[in-house]
This record gives structure tokens, C-alpha cells and sequence, in this order.
DNA sequence: TTTAAATATCGAAAAATTACGATATAGTGT
DNA sequence: ACACTATATCGTAATTTTTCGATATTTAAA
């Protein structure tokens, strides 16, 4: 677990809000997605499009938090799935809970 | 809970060693200081002296933790003793287990 | 096989963070 | 009043992060 890493990924707000999106992706997905979409995973177009910067940077901002292991990808077809690391997350908040 | 000052706060290695060094100050003091100083805490000169930055640096690493809610000062003739704020952090944490 | 769509990468500008030395402020002791 | 110590603040340089548009890459569709 690269804690450096996911405190960089995490002081920046666009990035913990992408986690945020990707805790129920249906919300903000439209309900004809719905049985499209590899589960619990929003592809790289509708998280750019529900934040307000433009594609390169929410790239950039994905491969960031990819990069701390915070979300994971599953590349089908063309697109990019990204999903929650939730095991990580979790490892991350127990390894706070006592060297915090 | 000001949670964006936190993260930032924490994104530093300076800072995080810092909050280290504060829950057990006795560790990392003089034998000679440890019932001459408040509690717990840490004047600004001993942890200067403990990172590799300089006075005006350190300085202003306290002050982002202080901002941050992360640390409390109490100021004692010319020294100014900081001490980790237990509580923010206990609470910070608790938000994390169902906020992040 | 050309065209289009989705995403990643590149290069550079803008903004934020980190760092330092110098100086200011405030308290202590002479 | 004066010198001395501890800490904070200021101005600025160096570094890192964030951002963008342009371009490359990959897959799908016509």
C-alpha cells in the first residue's frame, strides 16, 4: 500500500468526488446504461462529463488514482471501466485507524 | 470538520511525520525537558530540530496543520507547545469510514 | 478501408505548494 | 534600556500539481 501515493490522490477534490460517483454509479448514470455498464463501474466519458474539467485532465485525474490503487479499470471495446478499489480503501482507513 | 484543509494537510510527508512525533513527544525529547514541557506536546524549536527543514519551513508546516484542526497550540512564555487534537483526528477518521 | 468514437499521452501554461533567508514580533534575563 | 531566545511572517525562488488543447492510439461501424 503506496500511502504516499493515495494522500496525494486524495488531497485533490475532483478525485475524491470521482470516488464519490463511483460508490453508485447508476445515480448518475442515465437508466437505459443501466444493464450496459459493467457493474459498480462508470467508464472514463460519463465521469468526464459529470465533472467540469476537460477530457485530458479527468484522464489524468483517473490514471492518479489508478496509480494509488484507489480504482481499478477493465478496459471492453473502446471504453474504460473504472471501478472502486474497496479493498484498498478499506485497508487504507484500518491503517489510519492506528497510525493516524 | 473542514475535510478539504485535512486531506491537504495530510498529503505532506513533513506534516504526517509531525503528527508522528506528537503522539509520544517524551520519545523524541531530552530526558532533562520531559516534566518541564505541557503534556503530550512539543515545542516548535524541538520539532524543528527533529525534521530536516528550516525554521521558517517548519513554521509554516505547523501553521497548515493548525489551520487544519490537526494540532492545538498553547503558548507558554516564548514557546509555543503543539499538541495532536485527538479528537479532530478520531473524528476525522470516522468520517472517512463512511464518507470515503 | 475510411470514418468516427473513446481514451491516453504529450507539451506547455497557470496555479499551488514547498522551501529558504531575512526580518519582525514577543517574551526573558541582565 | 539592552541583548538574547523562540517563533511568526514576508518576499521570493524552486518544485509540483493542475489544467488545457493538440495529437496519438485503439476499437467499432459504415
Amino acid at each position: 500500500m503506496d500511502t504516499e501515493a493515495i494522500f496525494k490522490a486524495l488531497a485533490n477534490p475532483v478525485r475524491r468526488q470521482i470516488l464519490q460517483w463511483l460508490r453508485a454509479p447508476e445515480q448518475y448514470l442515465p437508466v437505459e446504461l443501466h444493464d450496459r455498464i459493467v457493474p459498480g463501474s462508470m467508464c472514463a466519458g460519463h465521469i468526464e462529463r459529470l465533472g467540469g474539467v476537460s477530457q485530458s485532465t479527468m484522464s489524468n485525474h483517473l490514471s492518479v488514482l489508478q496509480q494509488a490503487g484507489l480504482i481499478t479499470v477493465h478496459k471492453r471495446g473502446q471504453w474504460s471501466y473504472f471501478t472502486r478499489n474497496e479493498d484498498l480503501i478499506q485497508q487504507f482507513i484500518a491503517y489510519l485507524k492506528d497510525a493516524l
